[in-house]
DNA sequence: CCGTAACAGGCAGGCATCCTGACTGTCAAG
DNA sequence: CTTGACAGTCAGGATGCCTGCCTGTTACGG
């Protein structure tokens, strides 16, 4: 699985081939705890709500969607019953976007598979090469790491 | 650009941030170098491909892709120019798929490409820690690295 | 040989996910 | 109290992938 002339793989195939391996192994395991409806696309919501809500536009540039195609999610979201829209009492063109209970359960969970996934990483191919991993990849992606 | 609670991003996260920084930084490159029209679903093609020329159906299997996604993408690099379709000799139901000179041409392009960007990296982040992420990358892949 | 299963490839249609554009209602500055 | 900016939504469209079905070819068991 990934070749170019069959000897040399660029880097960010290979980002893209773990991350899918990566993804499928989590979405397993949060079915298994009974989270099997939230696909890849609810992550711009689990990923960047704010503890006390988020407002829609606010999500939408986190993630780098529109507004549209997060408020398509939220709504998705909201019919599962993982967040749910009130009125922003401080601004009424706003709603605040909440996690629920079970959102944020669900949102505990993940970290979890996440934190735990990694960590079996480590015990498979070292611990000190996987943490190298993990700080490049953070500085690389602080700083728009283009060039 | 990365939260979930502000505070510790998941590895996956970074993998496809990273990656989509990576690619975008890449299609500029390739766009300068006259390849504009090369998109990235291309890739399953250009990734895949033999020297000799390969079948619908092994690029298929070797992506993961359908026959039919990847007979699109060969639909449309052949009219691009970049690769051109002709009958197998030895197999009459098959077609042997094989880059042109411009097709072979912007591989390699895409390849140097790569090689740099990668290059750039360890000149900016240290080339011993990206040769780590590279080699833990390529075990990781190599082996359906879940669990 | 021949009939049948397996296979290469392609056509049609569908669905998910994202986009742009246009709109309503609300806020804020003059 | 008018005007411009902004929050959110509705409508429509592009894309990229899928499943289902079909044709033509090959390979194998009788």
């Amino acid at each position: 699985m990934t070749n170019l002339t069959q000897t040399w793989t660029p880097l960010p195939a290979l980002l893209d081939d773990l991350s899918a391996i990566a993804f499928r192994e989590f979405r397993e395991r949060l079915d298994e705890a009974g989270h099997g409806t939230i696909r890849a696309g609810h992550g711009c919501v689990f990923r960047f709500i704010h503890e006390g809500g988020s407002r829609l536009t606010d999500l939408a540039d986190s993630s780098g969607f529109t507004k549209q195609a997060v408020g398509e999610v939220v709504a998705d979201l909201e019919g599962l019953g993982y967040v749910e829209r009130a009125p922003d009492p401080a601004d009424g063109r706003a709603k605040v976007i909440k996690l629920t209970d079970l959102g944020a359960e669900a949102q505990a969970t993940a970290l979890v598979i996440f934190q735990d996934l990694e960590r079996s990483w480590g015990e498979r191919f070292g611990a000190e090469r996987v943490a190298v991993m993990r700080e490049l990849l953070e500085e690389m992606t602080a700083g728009e790491a283009a060039g």
